[in-house]
DNA sequence: AATGATACATAGACAGACGATGCATAATAA
DNA sequence: TTATTATGCATCGTCTGTCTATGTATCATT
């Protein structure tokens, strides 16, 4: 049932993005959520996720602070910033396109 | 309107397989094909299908066989394979489950 | 004479996802 | 007791498909 890893590219990003501006998760949380979500049709690990993350807080579209659990672990939090809305926005808007396109042209 | 080439990304394969499922086609056929379709959304050039053509055939999915057209210019039509009729199922499968839990991810 | 369309092809650069690995702690299982 | 799993962060090197640019060649159009 996982799905291709080819297909994944560029999709973390809109991903992460759309997540983020629903409330603030830790990189860990991300993971599970998608996995969860998508019923392991996507089974993303951490060498997909945090350096997504990284790249994202360093084009200011996303920003971090950390925090402690209750478990005693820290959680490093992240949030939307209004570079990343728009960024967001642009993005379900382009994978809105991309997919009307690729539809058009399997089942058309 | 043009999409962003990451997107791209694996899809070139399972697109060209369904054309020629249809249609025996040459390459420059399919990259009009493609553009037309979509709008321009996808914008194919020749460093994008080509390669991806070679690699079909390689891999047994595709196979060429050269004509001369009416306009006097060679064309090398491609048709599918048995087994790239199998593969073109799959990857269009694989597409379906893919852009479902994308749309979970951004819609839900 | 110059440009664009047709039609093939490749070489190098780029960049994102992945697998593997690492550290550290706590809880659970054998 | 020991081993494994879960939590939670992180990075490094590999892989590979797409893109840009370039090349050849012919023909029609400007």
């Amino acid at each position: 049932m996982a799905v291709n890893s080819d297909m994944m590219r560029g999709m973390a990003e809109p991903i992460i993005l759309k997540l983020l501006n629903h409330k603030k998760m830790y990189g860990y949380e991300i993971i599970k959520v998608v996995n969860e979500k998508t019923g392991n049709a996507f089974q993303w690990k951490e060498g997909t996720l945090y350096p997504c993350l990284h790249r994202l807080e360093a084009d200011g579209l996303i920003q971090s602070e950390w925090e402690i659990a209750d478990n005693g672990k820290p959680r490093k939090y992240y949030t939307l910033t209004k570079k990343g809305q728009a960024e967001m926005a642009a993005k379900v808007e382009e994978w809105s396109h991309f997919a009307q396109a690729v539809n058009t042209l399997l089942f058309a």
